[in-house]
DNA sequence: CGCCAGGTTGATTTCGCTCAAGCAATGTGG
DNA sequence: CCACATTGCTTGAGCGAAATCAACCTGGCG
């Protein structure tokens, strides 16, 4: 259940793949440094591969660092009171995991899990912090996309008091979509979701009963079909218009 | 509807507040500022008295700068689906307000809206970016705030598919009594809040008819009695345990 | 092979929403 | 100054969506 598959991060000297290298770091927010920052961090950071289950860092833990997704897919979760783990949010290649209890100083509040094979970078704390106090467009950087998040929340928050379950279902596989459609065409489209049942449920408030009675409903309707963890959608609009109908 | 309450605020040079005596400075972000960028903002601030109903700015307008509170009361609103307009969050003596927007560099998406006489210092977009590029620290200091007023936002998500309404009222109450307690004693203590039934009802994601009923249910209980806008709490214990009872 | 976690399905209950009416306080115009 | 509309709050009746409880099925794994 810790971290690792294997030894711990390797140091930036074999055949890992060099920050001014990597695809997705136009994506990232550090791409706001200069060269010279940026190959401060490039030789100072670690990079390795993570298998799905492998954990990154536990709710409560100290932070010792961040996490740059170079690939692959991780997902934040947060213990309720009864001890489940529910599935608060995605962080997908070019986002940075575990910002935010670093930039606030504090433990970990989630805890940060990998779903599929990853490459990632680990920076640690001190490095990341020179960065951000000398570069002030990397903070910037940073504000910019936490606002984002604090109002995707705020929305969430929203919907799961305004809407029913179909609504909300709905929308998370129209949001999914953008990011695991493995075949599209005319409207039709199938995604292969790295999520278990009962992380979808979580995603959107409900329990996993309820989540698979209203799967059920959507199979019936032909809005989409599920199979294990591959869904197919022959309509999205379809399946959109879901959203409208109760607003 | 709109902003005001006589003339536009007036530049810096009358009786108003300099940011310099502010009471509230240290409590604010803009504390990490040096002597002379406090004085740049200083300089160029407009302060004025706003009035309950107030509006300082619309969702869906764009930003044209943020508000410091000097002393009062602000309610950020966003309009949901059918167009009410619910309360979301709390604007405190020494927060800013319209930070997000501004930092995102996108229109706003709250509204914000004067809950009690309030002081507020206006500062223009211009002059708070310049702050924000030459001096790191402020940066930081927004990131850490707007880390916390995420996890706030998570966790309540998680408070709204977990909890029943007694929970989440009794959890409302002691959030408050923090800022609104205006006499207590051994226990009881009581509260004078500026908000109505709705806005309360809004901030834990429930209708106004199940709010009033929850109320009835805590008097029955002898667990709060409501008037009007003051609320007395006998045992803030006996309430607090709601909280953990049904976790 | 048996175990176990994840998922599905059914029966039942319950919590909160909807709809509807009544009421008090405030405001407005004649 | 009173009739009237308006707004916010409360209460009731009934309904419905989702939670709960419980059983069962499935596939993976030791």
């Amino acid at each position: 259940m810790t971290a690792g598959n294997g030894g711990g991060p390797t140091r930036n000297g074999g055949k890992a793949t060099s920050c001014f290298a990597c695809q997705t770091r136009e994506r990232t927010e550090w791409c706001a440094l200069s060269h010279d920052d940026l190959k401060l961090i490039d030789d100072s950071k670690g990079v390795r591969e993570y298998l799905p289950g492998d954990v990154l860092y536990h709710q409560g833990a100290p932070c010792v660092g961040v996490f740059c997704v170079q690939s692959g897919l991780i997902g934040l979760r947060k213990v309720d009171h009864d001890g489940n783990s529910v599935l608060v949010r995605l962080a997908y290649p070019g986002d940075t995991v575990g910002y935010r209890s670093f930039l606030a100083g504090e433990e970990h509040h989630l805890s940060a899990e990998v779903l599929k094979p990853s490459m990632l970078c680990f920076i640690e704390q001190a490095t990341a912090r020179r960065m951000l106090e000398t570069n002030p467009s990397l903070g910037l950087r940073f504000l910019k996309r936490m606002a984002r998040d604090l109002d995707e929340a705020e929305d969430k928050f929203l919907e799961s008091t305004n809407s029913d379950i179909r609504v909300r279902l709905a929308h998370l596989l129209f949001v999914l979509k953008d990011r695991f459609a493995i075949e599209s065409g005319n409207g039709a489209l199938t995604l292969e979701l790295p999520l278990s049942r009962q992380d979808m449920a979580a995603m959107i408030g409900v329990r996993p009963e309820t989540m698979s009675r209203t799967i059920r409903k959507f199979e019936d309707e032909g809005l989409a079909f599920f199979s294990g963890r591959t869904v197919r959608v022959p309509d999205m609009a379809a399946l959109f218009a879901q959203i409208e109908v109760d607003s």
